[in-house]
DNA sequence: AACGCCGTTCTATAATACAGAACAGGCGGA
DNA sequence: TCCGCCTGTTCTGTATTATAGAACGGCGTT
């Protein structure tokens, strides 16, 4: 990100300033962000007037507060729009789903992140489990097991690089030492799929594989996820036999 | 739109750039869009060059055009996350999708159109159709189902203002004269539901309902999709019945 | 009623985005 | 293989414009 590559630094800025709107601060004022990124609220005023103007914040008339508008869904519509293998994956994923009677996730990597893009939900999941949409959800390659299917598709140096991040301990199980995840990759790579043993969230067990192109690029990565509890030693190598063949299925149909 | 709101030019100018990738055209070149946007080319080339450090945009190296990124999803998550409705509309769609074996549609109004929120398919459905995320994508009020639904939400007035467009004859059906559509929503209103009669897309029949929250405010459309040799006028009736009580219990679970 | 906080407005000035031309590199046609 | 054209990219002086900082005004709270 070298700074001399900003041709115009106030569009920069007002990128910067969408990007402070998250999940879990969805609504802001213009002295919190100016307060976020260190401007003056005069300026930051000023670009987020014209992204009300251009329709993609909206204020909130109860408290002036500013939020992401629906505009911003149109793109999501171009950007998926592009994807070629939307409908190949999902089907090989809601078919699978069904027989193994677990959820599945499929993302692809996102710089340091996993980008989840879709789920599948076993037929019988459809009248008791909340629906949300995850598309664009983003999480950490490290402690999750897509992500670290990933990673399994990586060398060293690649993989160094997309961990050099702050490492949160998500649960006691997370690991944090760049040593324990190479290791931990390279066993994943022995083994054939990624595991993360409650590593990101409470009382969640997941395990990953790679999906690959036709000429062998990486596309993205597959995961099955279950409660700790119901996934014992049996059922994990069950689902993970599954989810390879799945990925194969997908590679060919791709 | 007054242009003196627009404070800083640079912006809104990047954010038009922006709104030049669409689904038809997801990849452009410097000089396309500065053919578009009546700009000098070293212009463009600033602004999408920002766009491009900033993960916004990315250059295809094969032919050195631009397209969309994944980061645009990252924002379409944050503002499907502030809809709590998601999972209630979701679960009645679904269910009412299983009992007609029709596909379903949720849209949300967006200016002129109908922002389609999502889809639910009959379970039947699975395994044979084509999956699509609809997310985002859009379509004129005056036309569809879910629009005219809406439209049937609001006064004459605000309705001439939201069809206030180039309108387009998508099919002969297409009603595309002002009276025409006003006198169409009207006896929509009679009729407790509006009607596309092949007016948007070939050999596709919908009906809509709009939906309204818990203090009687707009809050999107719900149609019901199938193609027109089905959808005689029995199972018209029946279906609209049906739809109206879904619309009513998404009313009251809110 | 008064205080404080926050969004907004204003203005001079310093910063910077932009017009226009020139460069470079890839592709297709001859 | 060479030439020419169409790209994307770089460069630079200048005119535009974004911005710092203070001041205003409205709302909510004490």
């Amino acid at each position: 990100m070298s700074q001399d590559e900003i041709k115009v630094k106030s569009l920069y800025k007002s990128l910067k300033i969408l990007e402070c709107f998250t999940k879990n601060t969805p609504e802001l004022g213009v002295t919190e962000i100016s307060n976020m990124l260190q401007l003056y609220k005069s300026n930051v005023h000023n670009m987020l007037s014209t992204l009300e103007v251009a329709g993609y914040v909206e204020k909130n008339p109860r408290n002036s507060k500013y939020h992401l508008s629906n505009k911003m869904l149109e793109f999501s519509y171009v950007v998926t729009s592009r994807f070629n293998y939307q409908n190949v994956v999902y089907q090989v994923m809601k078919r699978v789903s069904d027989e193994l009677g677990e959820m599945m996730y499929f993302g692809v990597p996102h710089g340091a992140y996993v980008l989840y893009m879709f789920t599948a939900y076993p037929t019988s999941y459809d009248k008791d489990y909340p629906f949300r949409s995850i598309m664009g959800e983003k999480a950490p390659l490290y402690c999750t097991s897509v992500g670290k299917a990933m990673l399994m598709a990586m060398d060293e140096e690649e993989i160094v690089q997309r961990i050099d991040m702050e490492r949160k301990s998500y649960t006691p199980n997370t690991l944090t030492e760049e040593e324990a995840i190479l290791e931990d990759i390279r066993e994943a790579r022995e083994r054939g799929y990624a595991i993360d043993n409650i590593e990101h969230e409470r009382n969640v067990k997941c395990i990953g594989v790679p999906i690959f192109g036709s000429n062998d690029e990486l596309i993205g990565g597959l995961s099955i996820s279950s409660t700790a509890h119901d996934f014992d030693d049996d059922k994990l190598v069950r689902c993970a036999n599954v989810l390879r063949d799945a990925a194969y299925e997908i590679r060919r149909k791709l």
